[in-house]
DNA sequence: AGTAAACATCGTAATATTGCAATCAAATAA
DNA sequence: TTATTTGATTGCAATATTACGATGTTTACT
């Protein structure tokens, strides 16, 4: 017990609810957003704009770099991270699907 | 240690949060899904849908009401419950921003 | 080579989540 | 009233996540 039961679920449900995890905590959306505001993408700095420290960060960085939310590169002497914009389209196809879904739905109740 | 501190975070970056962990098992998604698949509401029968014992799903259904992704109502003795969708929409407005900075953004490099 | 910097990894403590058996509570049926 | 049904709650074990100090690795600079 304790562990999801991944396998019981199927590949689409599977792959919006790890994506959704990797939204799921709010240093990791914070970091999404310091990354927006950057214009060019040599992020050396997220340390000094977030109050976690550099390993709690690098954690969180290599999370978001698993579900395939950001991108990175080594550049010289730091990294240069981007957001990879493919994945969150899946989240937001899902949402619009799900939206489409409640239109079509004849009967209402709650 | 091991608690998020979410009082360093702002709270629209907390909201969207939330908002994703509560997606953020397949179990969750399934039940979303399957709301989406009955025409009526009255939805007593989650527990036959899924590969989990029932206190697990009533589990998974308060977090989902607690996050706002469904509403419930007593309907006799048994309850129904239904997908609400304004919190949704909160979560894909904040895609869709994200998607619109991005295209605005001069430079790239990954 | 030696040192400084930027970031990753390891190890570990604190806390949260997942899943279920057992049990409780409320409504319905007999 | 006495089952029966439906779903919530409790309590607990297994596992995952969060956070950080200490340490490792790589690159740049002198």
């Amino acid at each position: 017990m304790g562990a999801t039961k991944t396998e019981h679920f199927t590949d689409t449900q599977n792959q919006i609810a790890t994506l959704a995890k990797a939204l799921g905590h709010p240093a990791r959306v914070a970091i999404l957003d310091y990354l927006l505001t950057v214009d060019t993408c040599i992020c050396g700095d997220i340390v000094n704009e977030l109050p976690l420290a550099q390993p709690t960060i690098s954690q969180h960085l290599r999370e978001l770099k698993n579900a395939g939310l950001i991108k990175g590169n080594v550049e010289g002497n730091s990294i240069c991270y981007c957001i990879d914009e493919t994945v969150l389209e899946i989240m937001k196809k899902y949402l619009t699907n799900i939206s489409i879904k409640i239109e079509n739905k004849k009967t209402s109740c709650c």
